[in-house]
DNA sequence: TATTTTACCTAACACCGTTAGCAAAATTAA
DNA sequence: TTAATTTTGCTAACGGTGTTAGGTAAAATA
């Protein structure tokens, strides 16, 4: 009965060819323009054939979210382990996260793109609860050592990621030119404010 | 010749009904739903009527963002003027801001839907330089009067404006229950730990 | 070999933004 | 008042979108 096993092979081939397809397409032309018609013809098969895969356009974009995810909580746990006490941590993470933001803009815009998760939508992409899980650990160390223990935790943890975005999201426009040590220096003053704010 | 008059009049008047049309439909059913063809429907004549008004769709988006800004400030100029000191003015200009995002949630959709208005939009917008003239001013202030007077007003401007956007549009997702007390929380902390961090 | 399942495609539906080209109405000139 | 001209607004189309119904040919099963 290899038979069907071949079948579920190629079916998974086929799949994973309409990802990546479509963020060949993505990068190239920025989600907005993403096509399932693109798609279709990047894989060199009938568009109907796509909706065997994924329930709609959404869902792919959906699954490419998810994959920026991945990587960014890859890249935040390595940061994280670099660090030595716990104020470094979340200044590596802060750090790490705006630089995948950076290097990564087609992930972070398709991340971001409709807008902030939707309630729905965090149910949805599982690596939202790792990426929290990940921030919440050192600033629960933080508010442990600092004077005021009965902070609460995850009302931080929606400031630093709020602020964070807000930050990337406005300098991301800017791009181009000789921002960059200017945007360092919003960072750095950030990071300087969040912990000292938890400390105090 | 009044005739000429009464004709310029007439098209002002088509003019305003595609702008509130269009703005109906925005909060019936969001921005991304708005389509020219509805407001054609909506105000009873043809889809090309509409492009002797608006070169296109988005020049309609980007006059409802203009009006979206227009509001903002008017409702920023009157914070400004009720507070008293300099660290009274900001605080109160940043929960004004807050207010203005979650009682016109259509219109800070509109305004930042397309993503941070870009470069080039940026330029087209001159409500927006009114805007940061308003909070740029009292954060001179604070400057002048802290123990770091060569700090950089507009990195704080900067800092500002995107710390808040990103707290309100991470907090705009989780929208409906009971969460109002946690925002309130969670903007108050940003306002302390700004105006500190300008003081320091 | 006959039958059933699977894989896949063509063609369509209902939208979208945008524009070319034309008919009718309103204005101006003779 | 009639003729010429401008203005106004329309129909219809072009090329695109997401999505789906329905059919055909190939492959697997009996």
């Amino acid at each position: 009965m290899g038979i069907a096993e071949r079948k579920k092979r190629h079916k998974a081939e086929v799949r994973t060819s309409i990802l990546e397809a479509a963020w060949q397409l993505v990068l190239q032309e920025g989600w907005q323009a993403l096509s399932i018609r693109k798609i279709a013809e990047a894989i060199e098969y009938s568009v109907p054939v796509i909706y065997d895969h994924f329930a709609n356009k959404e869902a792919i974009l959906l699954e490419l979210t998810k994959q920026g995810f991945q990587k960014l909580n890859a890249q935040l746990i390595k940061a994280q382990e670099g660090a030595g006490s716990t104020e470094e941590k979340i200044a590596a993470m802060a750090y790490a996260y705006w630089k995948f933001a950076f290097e990564n803009k087609a992930y972070y815009q398709v991340m971001y793109g409709l807008g902030i998760p939707s309630c729905e939508t965090v149910n949805q992409i599982s690596e939202l609860s790792t990426f929290s899980g990940l921030i919440l650990a050192p600033i629960k160390d933080l508010i442990a050592a600092g004077s005021n223990p009965e902070t609460d935790p995850f009302l931080k943890l929606h400031t630093f990621w709020s602020m964070l975005h807000g930050l990337i999201s406005i300098n991301m426009m800017g791009s181009g030119e000789g921002k960059e040590e200017l945007n360092q220096m919003v960072l750095q003053d950030f990071i300087r404010g969040f912990v000292t704010g938890i400390k105090a």
